[in-house]
DNA sequence: ATGAAAGCGCTAACAC
DNA sequence: GTGTTAGCGCTTTCAT
């Protein structure tokens, strides 16, 4: 059973097709009689455009890209939703890729966007992609790209993130404002930016406190988690009184060795950069600075849609976040 | 700068457009010599093909449709990276839909999909969806449908799914043999298919071992986590030695209450149905009948691309899962 | 091994 | 307010 086309419904109502076009896009010269005419006949005979016939002929495509460097539990789930949110209600759809983390797949993925000719792009970085010139084709066609949670800043695309210095900042200093000493930080791959700004955050609070710091306060814990380990060791044989996490990630991969090594949850402070969820699994919940996956999300799909819409200087947008305190009394 | 066309790349090797279309395609009756020339050509010109033309010709999108309930941190990204594994091997893209747990959303969703022109569906169900009436055109079309996850058994189209029944016989099976007799099962919503046999198998467990049977060891919280409360009223006046949870939502939720009632770790054995990343953020770690999104999302789109490729008939795959057991001692 | 030509379904000038 | 016409970029018969 053939599809019915815009020219099936023009032979039967006895039209032309180009009117049948503009009564289905309720095209104000279309006379609401006819409209309605073309309308019950587009029903009856279960008429559906064809979006690859319209984005064609239109030249877009009504997709916006969403580019991810992995699917994990954490933050994506929350982003990908605070995107989709935004983009349906945009009437457009949203076509998602996976880059695993390396930056050649990123490459591959970005040229396959402009052969789908996205309207738009959503770009989280892989963790070893250190530039953005494999964008600039993207730019010269023309189509806006936002930078969201993995960034490198620029001048040619807007980013959107959290605060990451402020976050693990206001966290440190609230263990400093407990009396902690000797605090140590825990981070995630040292060649991301946001690990960067996570630990100068850190440090900065540190300094700010007038509290002696040393490099051995901070380990970085790249992806495998077999760090995880010589963490443990270390934890073993040095007392610390507090311990910054800055991710959900590792949160969550820490506590077990904590419970092992029975330092949660009497001896050691814990404050987490989080997105609230694994705090609560935790007796007693565990502090942590707050940031949220779908307002990330939300914020830099809207952001895409206004440099669809009205073409405009990229901007750098650090969404604010806040210290949610937990009693930590038994 | 205008986009370089098939039609560009012709006039400039002085050659046909269907000759062009031929070698970039790798066409076996183009000239070895041709083909590297224009091959070249499309490099220094930076020919991207227009995949909107092409699958618009093509009366094809290269899309697979994924339509899900919600997007929450629990399967849900593994269950996307199975599918993104597999798609994008077949040099096919995925386009999402949220359905928000709504059957007449997920019903939009699915004319959508249709006008997209989608070449297959992975659609796991919105609770309120209670038939598949509305994936009835997709069948007239001849676009293939895969129900994964959240389902219900039909003879158009095909289902994969874990074994629930299994799952939570299993699971109540090993507190049987552990000589618990009071036991306790939490389950999600009452509507879907998935707790009703989950409940079935809970209840065979229970039978099987001889051990007395009353509803009152059975509550089902719907969405809300409102029924959490309850739940813990009960647990407060009812003393059980076991506790099955039929999901990680649900185990993540009542973790908390179990701590708060110093149920956990001490005198309150567990069992849930899980994905296996939650139970070993307690300690001890939580016995549990292991499932994964991974594993669901791969054989799915798999089974997708089968049916996308030959016509056959529907099938109802059940995905084995197995205990895993840990040792509960201090 | 390459060319010629048609057409997928839709929209947007431009006419009337 | 509706019709006419052309064409988006690509693939695919069919012919040579």
């Amino acid at each position: 059973m053939k599809r019915t086309t815009i020219l099936d419904l023009a032979k039967l109502l006895s039209l032309n097709p180009s009117t049948i076009s503009r009564a289905l896009n309720d095209h104000p010269d279309i006379r609401p009689e006819t409209r309605n005419r073309v309308k019950e006949a587009a029903k009856t005979f279960h008429y559906r455009p064809n979006l690859q016939a319209r984005f064609f002929r239109q030249k877009n495509s009504g997709l916006v890209a969403l580019i991810l460097p992995e699917l994990n539990m954490f933050f994506i789930p929350g982003l990908m939703d605070g995107v989709n949110a935004i983009v349906k209600d945009a009437n457009m759809s949203v076509i998602i890729f996976v880059s695993d983390n390396s930056a050649e797949r990123e490459s591959e993925i970005v040229d396959h966007c402009l052969s789908w000719m996205v309207k738009g792009v959503l770009l989280s970085l892989a963790e070893n992609t250190t530039h953005i010139d494999h964008l600039v084709p993207l730019e010269e066609a023309g189509i806006p790209v936002v930078l969201l949670d993995k960034i490198i800043e620029t001048n040619h695309f807007s980013t959107l993130a959290i605060d990451d210095r402020d976050a693990a900042y206001q966290a440190v200093n609230h263990l400093a404002s407990q009396g902690k000493k000797t605090i140590m930080g825990l981070f995630g791959p040292a060649g991301l930016s946001m690990t960067r700004l996570r630990m100068e955050g850190f440090q900065q609070a540190l300094t700010a406190a007038a509290i002696p710091f040393s490099t051995y306060d901070m380990i970085c814990a790249e992806n495998s988690g077999q760090y995880i380990s010589s963490f443990e060791d270390h934890l073993r044989s040095t007392p610390y009184d507090a311990l910054f996490v800055m991710s959900d990630e590792l949160l969550m991969q820490v506590i077990p060795v904590l419970y092992r090594l029975s330092l949660f949850p009497s001896s050691l402070s814990i404050v987490a950069i989080s997105d609230g969820i694994v705090p609560y699994q935790l007796y007693p919940a565990i502090t942590h600075v707050r940031h949220s996956g779908f307002d990330i999300g939300k914020a830099a799909a809207s952001l895409l849609l206004d440099h669809i819409e009205n073409k405009k200087p990229a901007m750098h947008i650090k969404l604010p976040v806040f210290l949610k305190e937990e009693n930590s009394v038994f």
